[in-house]
This record gives structure tokens, C-alpha cells and sequence, in this order.
RNA sequence: GGCGGGGUAGCUCAGGUGGUUAGAGCGACGGUCUCAUAAGCCGUAGGUCGAGGGUUCGAGUCCCUCCCCCGCCA
């Protein structure tokens, strides 16, 4: 990084909101900011590492009501729920402080005092629900009705997730109070705007600065800044948890406006709390301050906040640093198969380092996400059948963690130990090359890719130096010399003693507690990033008491932390999302859908004749798997060398015809079909036949009374002429 | 439907401005040491770089069309 090197650095990550768990979503945010945080301190730098409960807003106080808790109580809790989870996995802030403080208050003054002085806040009526029961407006979310496109029934006021359309709450069919039931009503009511519109050119140019976040970053925020800016609502009327805005007595600033000055809040309690200034860290070009936050709240980082910030005189962010989203066997997480993980579950069975040593190896500077491999389901509905012995999370950990970094500490410890006294001799001729070759390219690689990030191609430096260490050894054996020339295996111990003190410093940000482990065997002071080199000669280990073992994973651990968090969420009974990654009142940002279960495949089209009633109940959710549609038949046709088949093109209202395959060609004659509505299962895995793909199935009823090994069969029609790719319900 | 990102060895991924036999790690397979956590080390196999066209002396890398996945938006 050819970067200016400010004196201090202030890093933060995203604000967890304080509504519910930490899981490992938001690990993986905590620890990459950990790890670059760690390293920077070892190389000297002044950092301070940040973080606070996202108080605020709609959910927050919805649901301390639901819970008949005062807002601020339920927030404290989590605050120390996910301080001491954080703590957990070892990472380590200076302060976890919240929004909803007096410091928080103040500087949201300040950036609303600010931008009303320089003419970029105004109010405006806006029309909006209101429920006459509950007495008050409501969020989108605590909508309920039918969505204007599909029909569905009962889904939010923003976006139905039957069919995935967004819309406004007033364009719902049969709207409701999600709290009352009560038919809210239209109101206008003042709304408080930022003018982000004017400042369109400002935030061209901070955004095409390139330091200033990823290229993949930066390419859509720039789409959003060519397709125009609108000015930005940060209003909501009572009752609401959050600041009054200066001046009323009903309305409050919109949570997304005080998060973010969370950051300069809590660096206010930390300079209070040690002698320092906070002007020293947001009004002085002497402070680089970088965000870690995740890629659904670029918006608010990339353009309300440098806005905010630039109003009232505040030092922006030197870098926006963003990650991607944390996936499991390349889905997202599902809270049915376990894979919604709980980060306190995670650690009650697996040691959290590994977590941070598995991210570490996946982590890079763009905002790719981050695909976590535990293991393999037999059957996927059964997480009892996973089998986590093949998974790339215990691989790579086992492999390169455990097989070749702390493994190559504890044969070179042990032999030392056992064999030559616990000590070791001068270092061999052959370590100047070694050392040389170090100095020059692995460790400035290692440092550089640290340092931005790419914490992915660092850990790959570091196996590498381990297996440059193995390798050396191997051809060396010193074993073979321990009792006729000890010396000389002395020297060699040396080189590998050497080897371990310099891999245990370049690994220490990832995993701290080891390297400390490895420090006091040694008997090396704590090692800082100058420090580590090829050096370690003519002197005693340390500590023969110290254990530099890091145990092999069990994947059966994995699979408890599975079965646990399937268990756990099940014993919530949270049929709807209940945890939720951060503040994100947004519609495109909510946690839409966490289970994305495909429907199951549908085995063949060989229905059971003359069925008994299946009497394996199923839930309205299951059968709302099933995507039945009207579709208009365009074409049919005979299916050469297939007696039972015909061709049909359904058109589904797609844009393109579907060629489906049914089963009925003793039954009806193709031109009799064109143009008929039939009931067609839309979202049945397509399947090959010897003529083409089928893509989905035509439904048809088996007349019982008709004689068995003749059935009639009986295409089911829609009545009337829905549009093709009508819903059925 | 629009926009963006992606589709490279079994798995996870690298492959600035086009240039010799397409790379790494893990896994698999074979060999080998025995200090070490059944770890290490050495070696082998594995890819029509989503499909098809085009530009070029030459394309994973540029252009067009299409397919599939993910995200954002309407």
C-alpha cells in the first residue's frame, strides 16, 4: 500500500443492531477487521478499533414493546450479548458503546446544524399509513396485505415474498396493522428531507477517488449517482426510539441518520475514557479512518454519510471497506438446515480460532462473498446427515492450520526440548539465503496484502514460509544428528526455531492466542511486525510447559453446531426472520427469504393410480413451494416414438413458450388442446427426456370410476381468461 | 424486464493494458522419511477456461448472440 500514513488510524465495523444474535454473518465482518487491525498495531501503527449496538429505530422499538421491555434495556442486553460474543472469537475492540448515547445525540446535532446551515435540509408533507389504534404511522414492514401483483395473501407492505415483486404500502390490497389488524388510513405528516440531490458532483468526485473503496464498490455506486440522487427522508413521526430532532417534539431523526454517528459517538466515550480528543480523530487530517461494513449498506457509506460528514466539517472515511456475504455449501444461510449459525453456538462446540483462520484463508479485498463449505447432506432436509469429515471448512483448517503451521512449531519445539536440552546453536550457514530472500519479497508481500485486505493471499505467505520450514527439515533430519554431531543438529534446530518464531509472528493477527502460545515456548518477547525474522540462535526455548498443539477439527463438531442451531432456532419458534445482520430499514436490504429451499425434485410424473389419501400432513409453506400458474397452450404435438406423450408449448406468460411433456396422448388429440387454459406446475426441476427438455408438468385428474388399466384422463382448465402465468392459490 | 457481478481442474479460487505446453491450494493417486498431531516431504493424474460466432499472426483475456447462477432495481 503506497498510502500517506496519517498518525492514527480509527477503524469500525457496521453497528450489529441490537435485536438479535450475532451469527456468523456478521463474524466474518468482526474478523477481517480484527485481523487488519492486529497487524497494523504490530507493525506500531496508533489504532483505534471501534464498534456499538445500533440502537435505534422502528424494529427496535416494535419489538421491545412486544417483549413489554423499555427499549434502552433490551439494547444494553444485547450490547453485552454481543460484546462478550465478539470477545469470543477474539475480537477485540476498544470500545463497544452504543447509539443510543449522549455523545451519539450530540454529533447528530452537530451534522443537523450543519446541514441546515448550508441549505441542505428541508420538510415536506409525505402521505403515509396510519393506524388509528396503534396511533401511529406505520414502517412498511408492519404492513400487512395482499400483494397488488401475485395476490398472495398477508405479505409485507414493501414486497411480497411469494413473488418477489416490491411495491408501496398503498398499492397493497387489504392493508393491515401488523400489530393491530386495524385498516390503516392515509395521513400526511411533515417529513424532515436531506437535499442529497445537491450534492451529486461533490459525491462524484470522493467516490471515483480510488482508494476510497473496492473497484467492484465503486462501479455501482457510480450507477446509482448516474441514475440521479433523490433527497433522502430522515424523519419519522412518534412514537419512535431515537434522538427528537432539534426543535419538535414528535419527530424523530430516522435511525439510518444517527448510526453511522455511532462511530464519531463512540470515539467520543473512548477519547473521554483516555485522555484524548475526539476532534483529534474527526477534524484533523491526521487521522485515516477506515469502515468495514457489508455490501448491503454501501449506499448509506458511500453517499449519505460522506455528505453528513462533509456538512458539518467532519473528516470522511479514508476507505470504505467492503466485504461480500457469508453463504454455506454456496447458499445462503438457512435456518432450517442449520446453517444460519449462531456465533455463540458456533463457539460453545468449535474453537472460534479456527473460524477466524478459515475466513482469513477466503478473505480478499473485493466484496466477493464468502462461500463456507461444512460438509456434504445425505438427505437434505436431515441436518443429523451431514457429513462435515469432507468439508472444506475442516480440510483447509486441519491441512494448513493444524497439519503444517502448528505442526512444524511442535516438531521443532518437542525435538529441542527432548533432544538437545532446550536449546538451540548458531544458525546454519544456509539461513542467510533464507533470511535474504524473506526480507526481500515474503515479508513485504505478506505486509501488503495485510494491509489491504487480502488477508487470503496472506495466510497463503504464511503456509508457504511453513512449508518451506517442513521442507528444510525434511532434507536436513537433524534427528539423524541429535546424538553424533549435535552441534551441528543445534544449528540446524536453530534455523528451525527460526522458522517457527518468524511463522507464529506473521500468522499472530489471525490467530493471537496460538502465536502466543508459541511466544512463551520460545521465550521471545511479544513479536512486533520489524521483529520477525530469521534470528533465533544461541539460546534456551522458553516455557517447556507451553502447548503450541492446536488440535486436528472434528467434523463432528461441525455437525453439532448444525444440529445445535436448527435446535435453537426451532426452540425460538421464529417462523419469520428474527435475527437480523444490521440496521437495514430499506426494503432492498431486509433479510428477504433466508430460506431459498429449491423445491425438491419432484419424482417423475408416475402418480400413484387410484391413490390413497396421502395422510402425511403438510404446512401451507410446503405447498406454497409448489408454483402453479396458468398457462395457455400454443402448440401440441405427438412425440414421434412416444406413445403415451405429447408435446405441448405453454406459454406462461414468460416472454417465451415452455415445452412441456404430458402424459396424455391416449386421452386427448393435440389441436384439441391449443388454446386452452390449463394448470401447469411452473417450478418443477426440468427434466430430460430422450426428446428434449420437459419444463413442468400440465395437472390432470384420473377419473376413478373408470376401469383400471383404461383410466380416463382429465386436464384440468381455469375458468373464465386469467392473463397466462396467472397465480393459483 | 433493466442494470451489475459471476460461470476456469472433484472443491475453493488466481489469472493488470490479448502472446510460449492455462496456474495455486485443498482433495485424489503413487513414492518416501519417522523429529512431529496417522502429521511432513517428493511426485503423478485432472480442465473443449458456460455455449456459439467474430476481430487478430495469436483470446480465458477484446466484440456480438445465447444459456445458467447471484445481487440490485422496476
Amino acid at each position: 500500500m503506497t498510502e500517506p500514513s496519517p498518525k492514527r488510524t480509527l477503524l469500525t465495523c457496521a453497528l450489529p443492531y441490537a435485536n438479535g444474535d450475532i451469527h456468523l454473518g456478521h463474524m466474518v465482518e468482526h474478523v477481517l477487521a480484527d485481523i487488519h487491525v492486529r497487524f497494523l498495531r504490530m507493525t506500531g501503527a496508533e489504532v483505534v478499533f471501534l464498534c456499538a449496538s445500533d440502537a435505534h429505530g422502528s424494529p427496535i422499538e416494535l419489538k421491545a414493546r412486544e417483549l413489554g421491555q423499555d427499549p434502552a434495556d433490551m439494547v444494553a442486553r444485547y450490547n453485552r450479548a454481543h460484546h462478550a460474543d465478539l470477545e469470543r472469537f477474539g475480537v477485540h475492540y476498544d470500545e463497544f458503546y452504543t447509539t443510543h448515547s449522549e455523545e451519539t445525540r450530540k454529533h447528530s446535532y452537530a451534522i443537523f446544524e450543519g446541514a441546515r446551515a448550508g441549505g441542505l435540509i428541508y420538510t415536506q408533507d409525505v402521505e403515509g399509513f396510519f393506524s388509528e389504534v396503534d396511533q401511529r404511522f406505520l414502517p412498511d414492514r408492519w404492513i400487512r396485505g395482499t400483494c397488488p401483483r401475485c395476490g398472495a395473501l398477508d405479505q409485507y407492505g414493501d414486497s411480497c415474498e411469494v413473488c418477489g415483486s416490491t411495491y408501496r404500502p398503498t398499492d397493497l390490497l387489504d392493508p393491515r396493522s401488523a400489530i393491530s389488524g386495524d385498516e390503516p388510513v392515509l395521513r400526511t405528516s411533515k417529513h424532515y428531507f436531506l437535499r442529497i440531490s445537491d450534492r451529486q458532483e461533490f459525491l462524484r468526485g470522493w467516490v471515483n477517488t480510488p482508494e476510497h473503496m473496492p473497484a467492484a464498490t465503486r462501479g455501482f455506486v457510480n450507477e446509482w449517482l448516474e441514475a440521479g440522487l433523490r433527497d433522502w427522508d430522515i424523519s419519522r413521526d412518534a412514537p419512535y426510539f431515537g434522538f427528537l430532532i432539534p426543535g419538535e417534539t414528535d419527530k424523530y431523526f430516522y435511525v439510518w441518520l444517527d448510526a453511522p454517528v455511532g462511530y464519531i459517538g463512540t470515539t467520543e466515550k473512548w477519547c473521554n475514557d483516555h485522555g484524548r480528543r475526539v476532534e483529534d480523530y474527526w477534524r484533523s487530517a491526521d487521522t485515516r479512518i477506515v469502515h468495514v461494513i457489508g455490501k448491503d449498506i454501501v449506499p448509506f457509506h458511500t453517499l449519505f454519510w460522506p455528505a453528513m460528514l462533509d456538512a458539518a466539517g467532519y473528516n470522511l472515511p479514508s476507505r470504505v471497506q467492503v466485504h461480500g456475504f457469508l453463504t454455506v455449501n454456496g447458499e445462503k444461510m438457512s435456518k432450517s438446515r442449520g446453517t444460519f449459525i449462531n456465533a455463540r453456538v458456533f463457539a460453545e462446540h468449535v474453537d472460534p480460532q479456527y473460524l477466524r483462520f478459515y475466513f482469513a484463508s477466503k478473505l480478499r479485498s473485493e466484496p466477493d462473498d464468502l462461500d463456507m463449505h461444512l460438509g456434504t447432506w445425505g438427505d437434505p432436509d436431515d441436518p443429523a446427515s451431514l457429513d462435515a469429515s469432507k468439508s472444506e471448512l475442516v480440510e483447509r483448517v486441519n491441512a494448513e492450520l493444524v497439519n503444517k503451521i502448528a505442526n512444524l512449531a511442535s516438531r521443532v519445539i518437542k525435538f529441542v526440548r527432548e533432544k538437545l536440552d532446550g536449546r538451540v546453536g548458531a544458525l546454519p550457514p544456509e539461513s542467510a539465503e533464507v533470511a535474504r530472500r524473506f526480507e526481500s519479497s515474503t515479508k513485504p508481500a505478506i505486509a501488503a496484502a495485510y494491509a489491504s485486505f487480502d488477508l487470503a493471499t496472506a495466510l497463503r505467505g504464511v503456509v508457504e514460509v511453513s512449508e518451506a520450514g517442513n521442507a528444510y527439515l525434511q532434507g536436513a533430519a537433524p534427528w539423524k544428528l541429535a546424538a553424533t554431531e549435535p552441534e551441528r543438529a543445534r544449528s540446524i534446530a536453530a534455523l528451525g526455531a527460526s522458522y517457527v518464531a518468524v511463522i507464529a509472528g506473521l500468522v499472530k493477527p489471525v490467530v493471537p492466542e496460538w502465536a502466543a502460545r508459541v511466544e512463551r515456548a520460545l521465550g521471545v518477547e511479544p513479536l512486533a511486525w520489524d521483529a520477525i525474522g530469521f534470528h533465533f540462535e544461541n539460546r534456551p526455548l522458553g516455557d517447556p510447559a507451553a502447548d503450541i498443539r492446536i488440535d486436528r477439527m472434528d467434523p463432528e463438531k461441525v455437525k453439532s453446531v448444525v444440529l445445535a442451531s436448527r435446535a435453537g432456532l426451532e426452540r425460538k419458534g421464529a417462523p419469520t426472520s428474527t435475527a437480523k445482520a444490521a440496521a437495514t430499514p430499506s426494503p432492498k436490504t431486509k433479510e428477504r427469504a433466508m430460506e431459498t429451499e429449491k423445491s425438491t425434485e419432484a419424482a417423475g410424473g408416475e402418480a400413484a393410480r387410484v391413490a390413497p389419501l396421502v395422510d402425511a400432513e403438510i404446512t401451507i409453506d410446503e405447498f406454497s413451494k409448489v408454483d402453479l400458474r396458468v398457462g395457455l397452450v400454443k402448440n401440441a404435438s405427438l412425440v414421434e416414438g412416444a406413445d403415451k406423450l405429447l408435446r405441448l408449448e405453454i406459454d406462461l406468460g414468460e416472454g417465451r413458450l415452455r415445452n412441456i411433456f404430458a402424459g396424455i396422448r391416449k386421452h386427448y388429440a393435440p389441436e384439441t388442446l391449443v388454446g386452452r387454459r390449463v394448470v401447469v406446475v411452473a417450478n418443477l426441476a426440468p427434466r430430460k427426456m430422450k426428446w428434449g427438455v420437459s419444463e413442468g408438468m400440465v395437472l390432470a385428474a384420473t377419473d376413478l370410476a373408470s376401469p383400471k388399466g383404461a383410466e380416463r384422463v382429465l386436464v384440468l382448465e381455469v375458468d373464465g381468461e386469467p392473463a397466462t402465468g396467472s397465480t393459483i392459490k
